[in-house]
DNA sequence: AAATTGAGTTCCAAATAATGGAACTTGCTA
DNA sequence: TAGCAAGTTCCATTATTTGGAACTCAATTT
């Protein structure tokens, strides 16, 4: 219990789910069910910590060197040296001859094949595709992931913008279409919860920046079956979105459409409407016809 | 040579680097040993046995269940089920509803940093675009990695594949233009030793799939300046490609031109082989003058 | 229906790896 | 040249990982 409780403590608050699993599986952390859904499994283990600090130099802004990072994990300078030598002999981490330290090519090579495998972007990929052209706007696919959506696919409507470069970003949920769109299909207390864990920040005007405008806007989007992004996280971009159950896959996904504000009337937000929420209706039925239950292999 | 420079260079690219480092530099696992190059570190450490197992995950063709897995590794079956657990902790694996694994989304979130964070690949990307209009054809932008080729940008001549589908990928050295013209610029022994550690396939009529034909080969590339790749790894397809050499920076790189061999003549792989040439020596030129001895921050 | 098998999960003493404090280098600065 | 800051190494202590075996549960087999 002693060990086990560090491990693996994540599900600790979600105890006793019926969970129909046929042959007991591993330990899923957070994915429809907890009750209490921790976003922040903080490094435990010598795994967790050995991405805390991946983490922490993937995610800066700027190169950090040796001091940098001390500050920012607690942890002793000879514990650091060692665990940043274990991500660099991993090829994880890259060391620049300045002193510096960047992410390395090895999570590239690893993240190419997550992509190409993931078995819901390539379902997904047609209709995603068949939006695009039914709208010729930028349209998105993104996944649920604890706070955020990451983006799995992109179809640019202008094509002098590098296409991948935006794959694999994520984005907070309370202030993007395909977010509020993925939180609408959770039970409400989860949404509660997660509403109350953001850190909100005032992108524009109109960003729901409390949990209570936040609800508020999801309570509409479930009887809209659509949400919107009303220039919420970026001024002069409007987006329509709707979002995707996985059922018995649990992933919770959306699409959405995006252009400049300027650009479209409310009839073409209207026409986008119900294109979308076709969409999202059909890559639901082909993802119950591939990896639906009794299925593959 | 200046500030701290800590390349460690366990399994880095260039082997036998005089390397006036100032400052200790990290860990070096066998200075003397460098002649060795472990390019299959074999996980070592809790870090390394659990990407070993991710690698499993993400480098397979189909999707694999516990039982596959615990195959390829060489573990008890106790073990392998709390590494898959604290994989799945992390985000790293993603555990199926049908009882297999695939990647998981942290990957792509990490890939996505790594990709836009890699200095090398921004200071190199106007002069990729630039060959690509000179040239109309696809470019390619590739690191060398072990024994590897890990492209990191790609522009399409043929809007209709997408474009971010194979960034990430890794392809061989010996088979591949850029691998040829990177291997060119390693120390002869280098070379000699990773021409020996090669699995060859060969792949078409002309693939070079012996260490001595691809010595050879290589001994042109060195004389000419640039490399070809003459349908050696997929039949009607033809590549010229010129390396980079990072200097202080040990990043050693590629760029490539890459058609159809029905669609170019004789004369045009000539002008390429110039357009190619200085692509290669400008992009040098702006890492100097980017990442080079007096600068950074 | 009972027995068997295969697949996955749990447990815990023993083995191994990670920790963290302190001492040690080295280059830079006052 | 003394002092300082940044980085590196060492090693006894501590914590995690390991691996074998026992266990669960469902799908076959007998």
């Amino acid at each position: 219990m002693h060990k086990a409780s560090q491990s693996l403590e994540v599900a600790s608050a979600n105890v006793e789910n019926p969970q129909p699993s046929s042959r007991g599986k591993i330990k899923e952390k957070s994915s429809e069910n907890a009750k209490i859904i921790s976003y922040k499994p903080a490094g435990t283990g010598t795994l967790g910590k050995a991405l805390e600090v991946l983490d922490i130099i993937a995610l800066s802004d700027v190169p950090l060197r040796f001091t940098d990072i001390l500050k920012t994990v607690d942890q002793p300078r000879g514990t650091l040296h060692r665990q940043l030598s274990n991500l660099i002999e991993e090829g994880l981490v890259l060391a620049n001859p300045d002193g510096t330290y960047d992410p390395g090519l090895r999570l590239l090579k690893l993240a190419a094949r997550a992509w190409s495998k993931n078995s819901f972007r390539s379902i997904a990929e047609p209709h995603v595709r068949k939006l695009h052209e039914a709208t010729g706007e930028t349209v998105h696919l993104g996944v649920l992931n604890g706070l955020e959506v990451i983006y799995v696919d992109k179809i640019e409507s202008n094509q002098t913008v590098r296409m991948h470069s935006q794959l694999g970003n994520a984005s907070p949920l309370y202030c993007t279409g395909i977010g509020k769109a993925m939180l609408a299909l959770l039970p409400e207390e989860d949404v509660v919860q997660r509403a109350q864990q953001f850190a909100y920040m005032k992108y524009t005007e109109t960003t729901l920046h409390t949990p209570e405008l936040l609800l508020a806007d999801i309570q509409k989007v479930r009887n809209a079956g659509v949400a919107h992004d009303r220039e919420e996280h970026e001024v002069g971009i409007r987006c329509v979105s709707a979002g995707i159950d996985g059922g018995e896959n649990s992933t919770v996904a959306g699409v959405s459409v995006t252009a400049p504000a300027y650009r479209i009337s409310e009839d073409t937000i209207l026409k986008w409407e119900s294109l979308v929420f076709e969409t999202a209706r059909a890559i639901e039925r082909d993802m119950v016809v591939s990896m639906g239950p009794r299925s593959q292999q």
